[in-house]
DNA sequence: AGCACGCCGACT
DNA sequence: GTCGGCGTGCTC
């Protein structure tokens, strides 16, 4: 027998190799190996057996990697499709199939020291006192762990050593399965009875799942606190009663305790007693290799976890859920590139498994299939406890920068709104996606602004750390007390545009009684952070928060009766088609903290163009509104989902060799794709951010209605071209960040 | 990806 | 005469 196999070397190319009769029988396709090449070791993947080989003098195969085959065929049929789509080598996407903990030669198991009593066959010995105090706690208990015992009876190992040296009990070396959320106490709960578009919304993916061979698409468009968790609940019940196992795929933000919980709350007590297996990356590598095997054994049959769990070895899989769709972290921003979403919707066409994409605010793309007829639309227009949705009142910071000189942080308005929760003992959350104190530094004399050395950017102030600092890079700098231009020394110097610490410092200027917490990558640096703080916030014991991205999601506090967002616009300048888009999503999200409770909610948008249809439509409430204005403007510009998008990326130190390089691809480009029609190429053009970490940076677009035959044609081209070695070449598929 | 083989310039 | 530059090709 001979086995193909696939090195964890981008070659493009599959190797035979012998299976030497110590093996033989016991290697089978996905199954992980160590081989011979040339003059080294190197792991690989079993991709098939195969009688004969076109090559002679085949080395064998060293030995087996795993107690288990780790990649399960329908994984590795997943793995090929995403190098091919996403133009990537093959074993690129095999590589990212496995998680780091799993790939490891030695076996990952924690071992710890276990105790049992022993069924003891005659005449019971009179032990010492120690001794017996012991043996009770271990008659009773029948087996522990050692550490646990010599915790509870107070005594060493020596004393339990006695026992075992007279047979009564044995102590043996065992894995010990690593929980993250043992510590967590969780108590179950029952099936919620939905509301009728719940009902129906829930009935049509229970009529898809019971039809064999079709997989379906689901959009599940709900409003923020339409129930929508409740729904993907019942459906894995559902799955689960027919011996089918689920993939839950969460935004690794917030793959919070509270999230993980409810699913554990259903599923993991009770009853039910099924496992529900958690893969994230704050989990340590002990806990992501237990939780993993825990899946490939078959123990866990429902899986929630970030973007790489969409590879996690369920079998049978009978549902697949990505919840918040739209949001932009299902896409890796390395090779492979791929979209968990749209992985999750092929392999629940290869696998036979139904679909569930959630979302309050759908990415066009999903939207636009939907009147395609590529999925099915479910609509959940209302919040499940009859609350209203807040109101939203947009506030035109042009009027308000004309009365006071320049533009205020807060509006008279929002001022005022804060106060009364202050009054009223009610809390208010403030949200600006942008850290530090002020995004820039310039001399008002001489025009010299503070900029990264190391990139196209301006270095941000952070006040409280005294510092500048580029967000793109890490590069930090003294603050200058003067104009660092020598013909200048000017003492004045203007830092403008704001960032969380100036709004936490207004904050406390003008409300010096209130307690305001900032959240953002800087207050929150430590593990627990995060969860003490909004555990702090729940309790009551902060009344502003203040914060990036990082509050915008999920986040769910009865007493937050005020939203306000400071700079709703700040993203509409970016130069992405996509501007629009995010700050509608961003807008619905955050607006979707306010009113959870018995009081409605109100939100106050600040804004420099408060008629932009994002804003206006967010207002509203609308997003079928913003969709059909939206998809208008990108099916005149050939934009997505009109169209799908390659962009090709050049990057090196030497910006003229990066151009030119640029413009060799683009003649390249223009030799071969003469037989796409609809082919629109643009650039090269340097990216938005022309430079990064001391990168000069390059990008051709693409943009065709046919990807998987443009992907392959520019995988044959990646693979030919010849480029300068310091210059290189990253294709991206269907990207999300055009920066 | 890494390593060997191979063919032309500046050194003991 | 050698040491070494990195171009080309190969690894089952």
């Amino acid at each position: 027998m001979i086995a193909r196999v696939s090195l964890e070397i981008a070659l493009r190319k599959e190797f035979d190799y012998s299976i030497p009769p110590a093996l033989a029988g016991k290697i089978e396709v996905g199954t992980r190996v160590q081989v011979p090449f040339g003059a080294r070791k190197i792991f690989g993947t079993v991709t098939a057996l195969a009688e004969e080989s076109a090559h002679t003098n085949l080395k064998p195969i060293f030995k087996i990697i795993g107690a288990q085959t780790l990649v399960t065929p329908k994984v590795l049929q997943l793995a090929r499709w995403i190098g091919e789509y996403y133009c990537c080598a093959p074993e690129t996407a095999l590589k990212s199939v496995l998680p780091e903990a799993i790939r490891k030669e030695k076996e990952g198991w924690k071992k710890q020291l276990f105790v049992r009593a022993r069924d003891f066959a005659g005449e019971f010995p009179k032990l010492p006192k120690r001794q017996q105090e012991v043996w009770n706690i271990i008659e009773e208990r029948r087996e522990m762990l050692l550490t646990e015992l010599l915790e509870l009876a107070e005594t060493t190992a020596a004393t339990v050593r006695k026992l075992e040296d007279l047979g009564l009990v044995e102590i043996a070396s065992e894995i010990s399965e690593r929980d993250p959320y043992a510590r967590e106490h969780i108590l179950p709960t029952q099936s919620i009875t939905l509301n009728s578009a719940q009902a129906k919304a829930l009935g049509e993916i229970i009529k898809a799942m019971g039809v064999e061979n079709s997989s379906r698409t689901f959009l599940l468009h709900g409003v923020t606190g339409s129930g929508k968790t409740e729904i993907y609940l019942q459906a894995i019940a559902h799955a689960l009663e027919h011996n089918k196992g689920a993939i839950v795929l969460v935004p690794e933000i917030s793959l919070t305790p509270q999230t993980v919980e409810r699913f554990k709350a259903r599923f993991s007590s009770g009853k039910l007693q099924t496992l529900v297996a958690v893969l994230h990356s704050h989990l340590s590598a002990g806990e992501r290799h237990d939780e993993w095997h825990k899946i490939r054994q078959g123990r866990a049959r429902i899986v929630i976890g970030a973007r790489s769990a969409i590879f996690a070895p369920v079998e049978p899989l009978g549902l697949i859920i990505v919840d918040e769709e739209h949001e932009t972290s299902y896409k890796q921003e390395e090779a492979p590139r791929y979209h968990a979403r749209d992985v999750a919707i092929m392999r629940g066409q290869m696998e036979n498994a139904v679909v569930v994409l959630g979302s309050a605010t759908p990415s066009l793309e999903s939207f636009y299939n939907s009147k395609k007829g590529k999925n099915v639309l479910l609509e959940l227009p209302e919040r499940v406890d009859d609350q209203k949705m807040p109101r939203v009142r947009v506030v035109d910071m042009r009027q308000a920068a004309a009365k006071e000189k320049g533009a205020p942080i807060f509006s008279p308005q929002l001022k005022e709104a804060i106060h009364q929760r202050i009054e009223k003992g009610e809390q208010t959350i403030l949200f600006l996606n942008r850290r530090g104190y002020s995004t820039s530094l310039q001399c008002e004399k001489c025009g010299y602004v503070a900029n990264c050395p190391n990139c196209s950017i301006s270095l941000t102030y952070h006040r409280i750390e005294q510092k500048l600092a580029c967000h793109i890079c890490g590069f930090v700098d003294k603050v200058p007390q003067f104009c660092p231009n020598n013909k200048c020394k000017n003492p004045a110097i203007r830092f403008s545009g704001t960032g969380t610490q100036r709004v936490e410092e207004a904050l406390a200027k003008i409300f010096p009684n209130a307690r305001v917490r900032r959240m953002d990558s800087d207050t929150m640096r430590r593990k627990d952070d995060y969860r003490k703080t909004l555990g702090e916030f729940r309790a009551g014991k902060i009344d502003i928060l203040v914060g990036t991205q990082m509050i915008a999601k999920g986040l769910h506090f009865p007493n937050v009766t005020l939203v306000g967002i400071i700079h709703a616009d700040s993203a509409l300048h970016q130069p992405d088609f996509r501007a629009g888009e995010r700050t509608f999503q961003l807008l619905t999200q955050v607006a979707g903290r306010a009113g959870r409770g018995d009081v409605e909610g109100e939100v106050f948008v600040q804004a420099f163009a408060p008629f932009h249809p994002a804003i206006q439509y967010a207002r509203r409430h609308d997003f079928t509104g913003f969709y059909e204005q939206e998809i208008e403007f990108r099916e005149q510009l050939k934009y997505p989902p009109a169209s799908r998008v390659a962009l090709l990326t050049l990057k090196g130190r030497n910006e003229e060799k990066v151009k030119f390089s640029a413009e060799h691809l683009k003649r390249e480009l223009e030799k071969v794709l003469g037989e796409f029609k609809d082919l629109i190429l643009s650039g090269p053009a340097a990216a938005p951010l022309a430079r990064a970490e001391q990168f000069y940076r390059y990008q051709i677009m693409l943009r065709t209605r046919a990807m998987s035959k443009l992907s392959q044609t520019l995988a044959k081209i990646v693979s030919n071209i010849a480029l300068p070695d310091d210059v290189t070449l990253s294709v991206d598929i269907d990207p999300v960040n055009l920066t």
